[in-house]
DNA sequence: TATTGTTATACTCTATAACTATA
DNA sequence: TATAGTTATAGAGTATAACAATA
């Protein structure tokens, strides 16, 4: 993934007009979930995680025994998407499936023991990464931007 | 496009936790954007705009006369990605390529007649859809999260 | 040499439909 | 009948590299 590109200005260049995407949530939150998303990738690629894998991973870590279904339907994910993300954290021995003791139909997902080391790690490493972001807020903007964004949830 | 997921907890399902999830903006950021992206396509898509591309119209108007790859740079795409943006919404008679007369390498881009009727009902359209979601803030909620986001752009 | 538009390519993400085995 | 996991598939979106024309 590339650097995050910014919209400064260069000296010789007219200055653009953005007209009514200055005043549109969707257009900013956009923009916005970019620097992040540019900003995870360059911190966590190397290890083969993006944003989504990391999702699943701490869901099945604080849920232990969730289905695939359940875990999906948390992250507002399709069914479907699934598969294909527990099969990479499966090869890559951080969460397992196990037959489902009470539906014979579906599997129930663990952690690995290496995965709750791995995603103590991984966990510190993403964090690091946001505070690099967060020091663009004043004392309590990103509480504040929290609680609003529940809301369109 | 679907219907935005939401995580309402039905009766019988235990509630899921998140975690550190729920602390980290780069999450919430694309769970709110998931929603207004969901939004705008129910709003738009049947005229066969996606947020990219009225991205694309709302510079162009604004800007008249710019080139493609000033244009992806302002909107952050590549260069390579404006060719089918410019064909279909050319197709769509609502913008126009007119060779440069400074460059001939360039074009510049211009709205039609009809495109500039086209967009001031498309951008009612969005105004209305938007709106609805401005709904779940309080006075003043919706400035600060511009300001802030565009902190981050 | 560098840049514009373009093409080809590929990879991720996402969404749908259909199949199977279970419920 | 409905649901869980799966597969196949297709459509966006996005990123890179390379080419011809032009600067």
């Amino acid at each position: 993934m590339g650097v995050a590109a910014k919209k400064t200005i260069s000296p010789e260049e007219e200055p653009v007009n953005f007209g009514v995407l200055d005043h549109m949530l969707g257009y900013k939150l956009r923009r916005a979930q970019l620097t992040f998303f540019n900003s995870f990738s360059a911190a966590c690629s190397d290890l083969g995680i993006s944003p989504g894998l990391f999702g699943v991973l701490v869901v099945v870590k604080e849920n232990p025994g969730l289905t695939q279904t359940a875990v999906a339907k948390a992250l507002a994910n399709d069914r479907s998407a699934m598969v294909g993300a527990v099969d990479k954290l499966e090869q890559m021995k951080l969460i397992e499936r196990r037959p489902s003791k009470k539906d014979r139909r579906s599997y129930a997902l663990f952690m690995t023991r290496y995965g709750l080391e791995f995603i103590e790690k991984l966990t510190q490493r993403v964090r690091e990464q946001e505070e690099q972001l967060y020091k663009l807020l004043k004392p309590g903007e990103k509480e504040t931007l929290l609680s609003i964004l529940d809301r369109f949830d």
